[in-house]
DNA sequence: CCCCGCCCTGTGACCAAGTCACAGACAGGC
DNA sequence: GCCTGTCTGTGACTTGGTCACAGGGCGGGG
């Protein structure tokens, strides 16, 4: 399996550099294949070549939280803060379809960030986003009605034209809260005309009504 | 106002860096005053000289909650963030105490970054520690209940002998709950004689059960 | 010294959200 | 068809957050 580093978007990199990264091995891996779990020290640096990585948090009840997805073109904060810190995983990550990524073991990671400014740039700033990210999803957490991460994340799934093909029990897991919070939630908005719901689906009916409960507090 | 750089942990400086850091001139703050507030654009990077900084995210409701702390040796995750991704504060920060601080401007941090290696590992670090400290804060409040946060804080901020001096408020503003539900908690330890309050003060009379409660779940 | 106003605290009522227990309902395999 | 495992709906209860308001201490002004 071949691939490029600078398809991946890291250029201005030296031709050894270049060179060393690709010839890396690509791995592809199934929907649903764990690529870390809490406590296990961080192996490599991770990119993303195709599909998508969900990096989650769970509690000793069995609740989760889903802190973000990692798609192509950004980097997982917590592989970097592994490589950073010298810490373990404090989450985990599954792939949510198949995935292609390469992994960069960390001696030739911590050459390419003494070296290659560009890396380093791109390291930092994809770091400082997500960190970005991660306070505004405190704040949702800490301060905002459950009601408002439902309908976010509704539309946030919602991408195509179709219903949203996800059971009650998953959803409730990408927002942190109980499945049957997010039961009564959603019989609420059938009966005002939001949603329709059928087991293991959820049509949107009305967006932009989504989108204001998604705004609100 | 005199500091050097190598007091403040920083070692392995070029020479022409140590001087330019050193000829910086040191701010001395007093208690309440105001570092940053959310959406203004960041300045540059503060090193805290001796006090502390309160780092802390607040909601249009009027409640806040405490992400951390900065003491001397520790760096400002907000600042760093603004400065490797060049966005602008979410979070406001504010002096805790009488505080001593310098700050590097964008500048000089900029090329302090590129040409030093322990300026680097040091900012770093410290960005994926404080990371890690945003990822426990976020399970607990994602998953903890009230009472733990409570409980931890007040052990926290009893380092000395004497009663903890703060009201109900200041303490809900630091967990990131209603001064209420402070109120209600508190009631309920003292009739279990783990605590005894009082107006501005609190006073913990059983420390090993506080510990327990804020262990628990 | 007393009084006033401000801040701190306590409390009741109510709503939102999480937990527990359990009952149906549906889909796929046999 | 029937069985089994998963998904969904629901009631009862607890915890936490919001609102409204009542006292109570403390300091400053008269």
């Amino acid at each position: 399996m071949e691939w490029s580093p600078s398809k991946a978007g890291l250029h201005g990199l030296a031709p050894q550099d270049a060179q060393a990264l690709s010839q890396l091995k690509v791995l592809s891996l199934p929907q649903g294949a764990v690529l870390f779990q809490p406590g296990q020290p961080v192996a490599g640096y991770a990119i993303i070549l195709s599909g998508q990585v969900d990096v989650t948090l769970s509690a000793a009840s069995g609740r989760e939280i889903l802190l973000y997805s990692v798609v192509p073109g950004q980097s997982c904060i917590q592989t970097t803060m592994g490589l950073l810190g010298e810490a373990s995983y404090s989450a985990g990550a599954q792939t949510a379809c198949p995935t292609q990524l390469v992994m960069v073991p960390r001696p030739l990671f911590t050459r390419l960030m003494d070296t290659t400014p560009s890396f380093r740039a791109m390291v930092f700033s994809a770091f400082a986003g997500r960190m970005g990210t991660m306070m505004e999803l405190l704040e949702k957490v800490a301060f905002a009605r459950v009601e408002c991460r439902i309908a976010e994340r509704l539309l946030a799934l919602a991408t195509g034209p179709g219903p949203v093909q996800l059971t009650q029990g998953e959803l409730a897991a990408q927002v942190g809260t109980a499945r049957e919070v997010v039961s009564r939630r959603l019989e609420n908005w059938a009966q005002r005309g939001l949603v329709r719901t059928a087991r293991g689906q959820i049509e949107l009916c009305n967006r932009p009504a989504l989108q204001a409960i998604a705004d609100a507090i």
